[in-house]
DNA sequence: CTATTGCATTACTATATAGTGATATAGTAT
DNA sequence: ATACTATATCACTATATAGTAATGCAATAG
């Protein structure tokens, strides 16, 4: 096998050899799967849990946050309480909201690493484009 | 500071602080990382990279291991090229595709656990409603 | 009681895209 | 040249859902 440079990149190896062992993924699992990473698909979602972080916020807050519509950012709200992605603590007229699972975080993560990393790319083939020696 | 029980905890909390550092995100970096979370969200696309795994496959290997339309796996595998997910060598008639950002794993991986997680804990809930002592 | 506030829900429009049959194209064989 | 094969693309339908204004509703204030 190659030599790995990262530790990332190990890690990786690791995961893909127990994925492809242990899950032959039915129609159903695909489904729930495809379902979580949806939830991550919305711009106005992400941006909800970005103003979030690990504070709770009130939907008011929330929606000072983001400058978002009322009934957008309830609707979004709710779509991540079903989820499990967001608590709700009802205190009074308010309902307080905070980030249950936070391994979302780490997916972000993961993401913005690799989006960084073919970004540089494309930026580095541009150059050698213009600029060939 | 809570003390975690474990290792993906930590490096959770660890990702979490960069994470709410490092970025405060713009819109068109939303937009770039929903649209990477949305590369996922499908089943059958999913059921492709899960086919594909490790290997290199023609689009008609990938047609017989997922038993789906011709048109539709390759408009998928276009999506799925243009976001970098997937690399492709063509080869005379047949055109062989691989995974090329196997990050993608991890990014499953993460998603199954945590599935996993709130599957068992909804279980247990209704193991206790059934058999409350 | 009525008014107000904070949030949720409804009803609707607009948009995006998955799936699909038909067709196009490019490589290979004869 | 024609025929065949592997893949890509086109044109279309059907579905899902984001955004939004209007409305509902529950908790507090006066």
């Amino acid at each position: 096998m190659v030599e790995r440079k990262t530790d990332v990149g190990n890690r990786v190896d690791r995961r893909l050899d127990l994925f492809m062992k242990k899950h032959d993924l039915s129609d159903e699992a695909l489904e729930l799967i495809a379902g979580r990473f949806r939830m991550l698909s919305e711009p106005m979602r992400l941006r909800i849990l970005n103003a979030l972080g690990e504070n709770e916020m009130s939907v008011t807050e929330i929606l000072s946050a983001t400058g978002a519509n009322q009934a957008n950012v309830s609707k979004h709200l709710s779509i991540l309480l079903h989820a499990g992605i967001v608590s709700r603590r009802k205190e009074g007229l308010t309902a307080n909201y905070r980030v249950a699972d936070k391994t979302i975080f780490e997916l972000c993560d993961l993401v913005c690493d690799r989006l960084k990393d073919h970004h540089e790319t494309r930026q580095n083939a541009l150059a050698n484009i213009f600029a060939p020696k």
